[in-house]
DNA sequence: CTCTGTTGCGAATATACATTCACATGGTTT
DNA sequence: AAACCATGTGAATGTATATTCGCAACAGAG
């Protein structure tokens, strides 16, 4: 619903029709509007969490995972768009502050996890280590976001997952630890390192 | 008034206290709430053009350019927190397809802009040319996408303009043209190069 | 069978807002 | 001075939507 009507779409009529009950009845389920949005979050939570479950099952290099989960999140919002819709919707992060701080919670968390890969990564030596794993985090998540903005308001003409493989391509080379790159920004791991 | 509340709070009755009128006061000077808020977009674009134009007189160079015009965004974005509540909001870019394509073309008018600057670096040959413009167009709005929201979650606890900082570093390192770059990546301007 | 807790329904209520309209005011032109 | 135009006002209207409440159906426990 979210995807095809954004936010506004999502009113308890609306809602209510889509699984053939009455507005009121909903109350017997949730609390209010407001329960039924930090439902949707926790479930976009575990969405989210599930993806960094399965790469870490698919392999044990910290960087291939990485890949992989870049390719998942591309799917998963190409596959419901209305995820980040929720995420940044006014209702959500808006007004209300303790919601605000719950999406601040989820995002940190959400890349908290990949940070670790980041971490990970860098002690076994395969990433530069002049790096933050936090400020890799959030450059990786910026491999995606404005890619997902232009994909939704072009209303899927934008290729989402090309703009993702090549920004990935960049970055991951980018953050390589090979002792021949750039002139004087590439002195990766003078004696930090501790693997 | 979005900064602080959001597109929720910009109704006709706070808009016009705001202003020292009466809400039907305000449909002397536009014709619904619609056209407000197609005033704010343009009112947007311009300062994102001005930008533009500030730093093409600032300097010659493009890639310099490109960083100027990172700080500058990053600027104001930091002082006028309500622009990206405002573009990717519901209101506007949601249900009515006509506002949503007015949004695109912001953007599309925009980073064509950034796109421009590549452009130029690469016929200068200072950047890889095995990268569109245009796909470095949206990694560059990457660099601060992410880092915006984190800010705007964390009411202002995180530090967009480090995380700018570090993410150009990382990118404008990335896509330089050197021949010394990384094993298999850094091939760039084989013959494809026109200058 | 009766009691009780759960779930659904329809109607009513309250609120927030955009929008319209008839009228007032004040400056500018003729 | 009269006519006109732009701008502002207050009241009224309509609409969308969340929320509450009393009542009914119904299933399972005793």
């Amino acid at each position: 619903m979210v995807s095809d009507k954004g936010m506004k779409g999502l009113n308890l009529g609306a809602v209510a029709r889509r699984v053939g009950l009455v507005p009121s009845a909903l109350y017997r389920h949730f609390q209010n509007k407001d329960g039924m949005i930090d439902a949707l979050l926790e479930l976009i939570e575990s969405r989210l969490v599930a993806n960094v479950v399965a790469v870490r099952q698919e392999t044990d290099d910290p960087l291939l995972a990485l890949e992989l989960l870049l390719r998942r999140h591309v799917r998963l919002i190409r596959e419901n768009a209305g995820i980040p819709r929720i995420v940044f919707s006014e209702e959500v992060y808006g007004a209300k502050s303790q919601r605000k701080y719950r999406v601040h919670d989820l995002l940190r968390r959400y890349l908290g996890r990949v940070a670790e890969f980041f971490r990970e990564s860098q002690q076994a030596g395969t990433v530069r280590t002049d790096l933050s794993p936090d400020e890799l985090s959030v450059m990786f998540l910026g491999l995606v976001q404005p890619a997902a903005i232009l994909w939704h308001v072009s209303d899927g003409g934008f290729d989402v997952t090309r703009q993702a493989e090549k920004a990935w391509g960049v970055f991951s080379e980018a953050i390589k630890n090979g002792e021949d790159k750039g002139p004087e920004a590439g002195r990766a791991s003078p004696a930090t390192r501790e693997n």
